[in-house]
DNA sequence: TGTACATCAGTGAACGCGCGTTCACTGATGTAC
DNA sequence: TGTACATCAGTGAACGCGCGTTCACTGATGTAC
């Protein structure tokens, strides 16, 4: 029944993705261990040999999360080479699309933890792994648009504001026109114009 | 044992107003009926007397949390009367304030519930009531600001969600400098500004 | 207005259930010689 | 390289617990006369 030292490190990082995955789509809450171990084809008395305990997964299963949206960065950076208006363009497209909306589960965990995060425990583990997600990607979209500006720190909290409550927005009223609406709109916004 | 039938209804309500505070503080599905009839002084039981189950309540809970934000908007509006601006102004003042932002349970219903509703089943009775709460939410912002623009919808849409992901992630960011500026940065952006 | 009776709001024990976690066990893996 | 043994990742039964819901019961309320 032992698993060799890779298989063990290849199941522990199913866990956190599977965790990061079901994290976002559900809340961690609503997923329960026997769950999360299902979900990678193996029975809940596992999971102790990786986490001391659900709590303890949570921080882990976050900090994995927030790579979802580094990617999509980086994506759209390879797109558009030397072209930073381009690919910010394509991000926030990309951002505001219904795939996005519909599938939190591989997408942006600045907007899919939020509510959960919002009632954690101030301080706790949890916590301060979402807000240095929050904290870089605000670093992230304060560097992508033109730094000149002196307010542009608060420039890019209005943005990822914005970006945020307008997909959480959709998610919420998914089904009905306003859903749409609301990705459009704060689309038209937050995008850069061309001249 | 039997209560009077005014009692009754007092009771109903007692049970739908300590819904629509805790299912936006801690969520709904985080609150059980136990605590919740605790919450009002009595025992689980009696609850069925007044649902069916704790799924008929979300809705209700929900419509009841939206009226909150009604009390902002008619307090703002009664303090600054014949001065739509003003009062739009304090309105705004006060939903991106730190108070709002650390009492949840009486504040705005499209805030704390979408991350929760981001997640419940497309059409389901709860879904229906948020959208309610949100269209009509869109509607005062839309009437609150000059009709004249044609794309003022779209405008109230995004001013909403900029709202409302700044709320969110200063709540969600609470304890750290990040937490305040969120507020701050939001609020000079939609607030009018003198001329 | 009084009286007799039916109604039913609220109580609290009890139900089946799934949760997080523990633990004795298994047997392949890793190590010492 | 082979062999003997220790290690430990994963299994699945079992634990105590709190959940949503049910139900027999209580006794004040509402109603019929």
């Amino acid at each position: 029944m032992r698993s060799s030292r890779q298989d063990t490190e290849k199941h522990r990082e199913a866990i956190i993705d599977a965790a990061a995955r079901l994290a976002r789509e559900k809340g961690l809450d609503a997923v329960s261990i026997p769950e999360l171990m299902a979900e990678i084809g193996m029975t809940h008395g596992g999971f102790y040999k990786h986490f001391a305990s659900k709590e303890a997964l949570a921080p882990v299963a976050f900090e994995r999360a927030f790579g979802a949206v580094d990617g999509l960065l980086e994506a759209s950076a390879t797109n558009h080479p030397n072209d930073p208006t381009g690919a910010q363009r394509e991000f926030l497209a990309t951002y505001l699309s219904p795939a996005h909306r519909d599938n939190p589960g591989t997408g942006c965990a600045t907007s899919a933890l939020a509510g959960d995060v919002a009632r954690a425990d101030c301080g706790c583990v949890a916590q301060q792994a979402y807000v240095t997600g929050v904290e870089q990607m605000v670093s992230e979209l304060q560097a992508a648009q033109g730094d000149t500006s002196p307010d542009a720190h608060q420039q890019a909290l209005v943005k990822l504001s914005t970006m945020v409550g307008a997909l959480l927005l959709s998610r919420a009223t998914r089904g009905n026109a306003i859903s749409d609406d609301l990705l459009t709109a704060a689309l038209g916004v937050v995008s850069p114009k061309p001249e």
